[in-house]
DNA sequence: GGTTAGCATTAGTTTTACTAATGCATAGTA
DNA sequence: TACTATGCATTAGTAAAACTAATGCTAACC
C-alpha cells in the first residue's frame, strides 16, 4: 500500500485554481487571500517537482501536468462532497442494500427482479453491481451475491446456483473448423477464455484431451461478452447453462462435445449473522433461494 | 457549484482509520501519534454532525455513516494517488490520447483501428470512452470524436459521420403489434428513445404523425443497449444505418416504415488548431476522414 | 505611455495539527 | 478476583502549516 498523498489543502488550492484558470477568483471560491492560493500551488509544484500552471500575463494556463491531474482532482472531490451531502438522506433510508455479480444479474436477476418488488412493495431496493470482494464491517452493503468456491472467512455463504462448464460456439464457427470431431481437434481452434485460463484446462483434463494446450486464445472478463463473442463466431467458449440456455434454444449456440464439468464455482449469498437480523434482507435471501428453486425445475435444451 | 468539503486532513484520518479499523494503526500509517488521529477523526465527526465509528473496548467498529463515507473516500484518494505516482510516466509518453463517444467506438472505430496501428505504428494510442464535452484547456486531450451538431465553440469541429433515423424492431415485435400498416398506429407501441426523447418527436413530424405522442415508452442512454433493447423485442427504437446495418442484414431487426430522418446531429472530429500541429494529431484526423470515405461507399442494406 | 489585471514575494500573524503525558474502560489471563 | 495489556480519549502545551496585508513585478490594453 503506503500511497503517498500530496498535501491535501494545496491540492484543493490547485483543484479550484484549474477549474477556473484564475488565482483570484479561486480564492474567492474558497474565500481566502488570492496570496495564499499562489503559496499553495507553489507548495505543491514544490512537492510534485513540477509545474501545474503555465503563468503569462493576465493569463492563466494549465500545464500538461496539470491537464493530467485536475480531472482527477476534481471528479475526486466531487465524489467525496457528493457523498457527504448525501449522507444525511442515506442514513434515513432504511434500503436493503445490495451488492451483486454484474453477468449474474444481467442474466439472472434482472428478469425475476419484479417478482421481488411485487412481493415485498415495501423494500425499498439498492444494487450495486461489482465483482469485488465484499467487506461487510468496510462497506454499507446488507448482503451480495458472489461467484467463487464459497470459501470465505467471517460470512454465511449459501450457495444459490451452481455453475457447470460446456463448450460452446456458433453454428457458423463449427462450420469454418472442419472435422471437428474428437476433442484433441480442439488444438486447431481459438479458445475463449474468462479471466483466468483455469476452466479450459479442467475441461481438457475432464474430457480426456489434457494434450491440447489450453494457454491460447483470447480473454475476456465479463461473461456476457464472452458468451457475445462466441455467438459471432470469434471462436469456442467454455459456457455455463445459466448465460447460454436461451441461445442454445434460439440456434445461436450449439455443443460440439457433450462432456459437463461440474465446478467447484458457483455464486453464492453471501452476508452476516448480524444483518440476516434485519426482516429484509432475510427475506430477500429466502426469496432467491426460492427463484433458485424454480430455475432448477425448468429443463435446459442440449 | 459550491461544493462543501469537510477538513481534509481529517478526512485522510478517517480513511486511515475506517481501513485499519485501529486509530493506533492508522497513527503508524501517517507517521504522527494515535492522539493526532483521535483527534481529527473527533473533528471530522464534529463537522459532519454524526458519528463515524462506534469506539468498543479494544475494538473500532465503523458506523453506518462510517460505511457510507469510508469507501468513497478511500477510492477518491486512491485515484489521487495513482494518478500522482503515474504522473512523471504520462509527462514522458508522447501518446496521442483521443476521447470517444463509447457507442461510436464501439460499432464503428474498433473495427478499423487495427489499420491505423498498421500504418502508423510508431504512434501511441491512449483512448479513453466518454459522452462528455470535452475541454481542451483543462484536460489532456489531443482529438476528440464527439456526437453532437457541431456547433462547439473555441474548438475545430469537422463532420465525421452524419447520423439518419428511421424506425427499426424485430421482426418478432412486428408480429405481436398487429396491423402495424400506418404510422399513425405507432400509438399502438412501446417506443424505444434515445437519452431524450426529442428524435421520436421530430421523426413522427416528418413521417406526418404528429397526432402521435412521442412521450411514451422507455429511455435508454447508450446506443447499443438501446439497440440490443429493439432486438430483444422491446419495442421500437430510432436507429441509424451505423448501428443497425448488420442487423437488418442477418435479419434481426426490419423497418416498419421507410421515412428516413436526416438529422442535424453527427459524430464530429474536435481538436484545435494548437493540438492538430503535432503531426501524430494531424495524421489521426486524416486517417478518420479517409475511413469515413470508405465507409460511404459500402451499400446499406434497407 | 499610463493604467490595470493578475500572479509573486516577503514578513508577520493566526489557525491548525501535533505531541507527550496521562486517564479510562475492559478483554484477556492467572 | 486481581493483574496486565490494549486501545481510544483528554488536556495542556508546542510546532507547523496556512493565511493576511502590503507591495512588487510583468505585460496586455486603451
Amino acid at each position: 500500500m503506503t500511497r503517498r498523498l500530496p498535501p491535501l489543502n494545496a491540492l484543493r488550492a490547485f483543484e479550484a485554481a484549474g477549474r477556473h484558470l484564475s488565482f483570484t477568483k479561486a480564492a474567492e471560491e474558497l474565500t481566502v487571500t488570492q496570496a495564499a492560493i499562489s503559496h499553495q500551488v507553489k507548495a505543491l509544484e514544490d512537492h510534485l517537482d513540477t509545474d501545474l500552471f503555465i503563468r503569462m500575463p493576465r493569463h492563466l494556463e494549465l500545464s500538461k501536468a496539470g491537464k493530467i491531474l485536475l480531472p482527477v482532482v476534481t471528479k475526486a472531490f466531487d465524489r467525496i462532497g457528493n457523498s457527504v451531502a448525501q449522507l444525511n438522506r442515506n442514513l434515513a433510508s432504511s434500503a436493503l442494500t445490495v451488492r451483486l455479480a454484474p453477468s449474474f444479474t444481467a442474466k439472472w436477476l434482472s428478469p425475476r427482479l419484479d417478482d421481488f418488488r411485487k412481493q415485498f412493495p415495501q423494500v425499498d431496493l439498492s444494487l450495486t453491481l461489482s465483482n469485488d470482494p465484499v467487506d461487510f464491517r468496510r462497506q454499507p452493503i446488507d448482503l451480495a451475491v458472489t461467484y467463487g468456491k464459497g470459501n470465505w472467512r467471517g460470512v454465511l455463504a449459501e450457495r444459490l446456483l451452481a455453475i457447470d462448464f460446456f463448450p460452446v460456439c456458433s453454428p457458423g464457427y463449427l462450420r469454418t473448423v472442419e472435422n471437428l470431431a474428437e476433442v484433441a481437434d480442439l488444438e486447431r481452434c481459438t479458445l475463449l477464455h474468462d479471466t483466468n485460463r483455469k476452466s479450459w484446462a479442467d475441461w481438457l483434463a475432464l474430457a480426456g484431451a489434457d494434450t491440447v494446450n489450453a494457454d491460447r486464445g483470447t480473454i475476456v472478463d465479463d461473461t456476457n461478452v464472452l458468451i457475445q463473442a462466441a455467438i459471432d463466431g470469434l471462436g469456442i467458449a467454455l459456457g455455463s447453462s445459466l448465460f447460454v440456455a436461451d441461445h442454445l434454444a434460439a440456434g445461436r449456440l450449439v455443443r460440439p462435445f457433450d462432456t459437463i464439468m461440474h465446478s467447484d464455482y458457483a455464486y453464492y449469498i453471501v452476508t452476516t449473522k448480524q444483518h440476516l437480523k434485519r426482516p429484509e434482507v432475510a427475506d430477500f435471501k429466502a426469496w432467491l433461494l426460492s427463484q433458485s428453486t424454480m430455475a432448477t425445475l425448468e429443463s435446459q435444451p442440449r
